[in-house]
DNA sequence: CTTGCTACTTAGAACCATTCCAATTTGTTC
DNA sequence: GAACAAATTGGAATGGTTCTAAGTAGCAAG
């Protein structure tokens, strides 16, 4: 079985075309952009890395695309509080800490004995798909 | 030590007291209804709610009175995705469970041990002030 | 090729939860 | 009961996201 969790950027072609989809320029260059810095950016934070390669392309595109490559299970939507959401390459269960001072997300691993541990915890009857763990506190830049 | 986690009625004006705010009927109705039906209504719920008793409260006092309840740490606010935000007397920490058919959200306990062992997985460094967990799926309604 | 089909992209309008604003109203204090 | 602060109000503004209608691109027969 394989367990990929990060699929390169190659294989962004075969699971478009899984799903009856085209690989296009606006997708590659997005999905290419979520690989390369992982700092999860949000639609917009992805538009302006576009548009260093594309320049025309416009915000509804990208939004589309990220749509597309979510439902792909390439990348992961996050959401903090009502914040704007964020892109997530790492697909990995895992938690996320946020920030408060700096903004900036981590992702923080989770052992698979705790995550069962997790959803122990639920009643019978309850068949949950997913998962969210969040963090919110202070980080320091770690040494 | 006085561990309260769900304030009754009456320590509203207490609690706004202590942060020199003033008790006001729109204040009390809002949490009120908060308390009195604890399925996580949205702003606009608790607005059709309250509205019973306070025909021309307004929208924007809706939403200035929940802050001041979730300030005064006698309500939660809790978001799903980018969905409207709900309102919550619970303050146990505890997980929630959004059901997907029904839109409703269900509290789950958890266990202090369950909830150190989460915590334990920061690395050095990470220092949280609070942890939100959700579940997503399928809950049978329970027998 | 070229006509037709479908998928994709695009700009801008629309949406909607929430916040802001400026003007009252209310309550409290001297 | 004048004066000051706090709270409420309606409506306008905000901002992330989605919708819409029009245009573009790529493929598939004929």
């Amino acid at each position: 079985m394989s367990t990929m969790t990060t699929a390169s950027p190659d294989a962004l072609a075969q699971r478009l075309a899984d799903s009856g989809l085209r690989s296009t320029p606006q997708r590659e260059v997005i999905y290419d952009v979520i690989l390369r810095k992982r700092d999860h950016p949000t639609a917009d934070e992805v538009y302006a890395r576009v548009r260093a390669d594309l320049p025309s392309i416009s915000l509804a595109t990208v939004y589309n695309c990220l749509e597309t490559l979510v439902q792909c299970d390439l990348v992961r939507a996050v959401n903090f509080e009502r914040a704007p959401t964020r892109y997530c390459p790492n697909l990995h269960p895992h938690a996320h800490f946020h920030d408060e001072q700096s903004g900036s997300i981590h992702d923080i691993q989770l052992p698979a004995e705790l995550l069962e541990k997790i959803s122990a915890v639920l009643p019978a009857g309850y068949d949950a798909k997913s998962l969210q763990i969040t963090f919110r506190g202070k980080a320091q830049p770690a040494a």
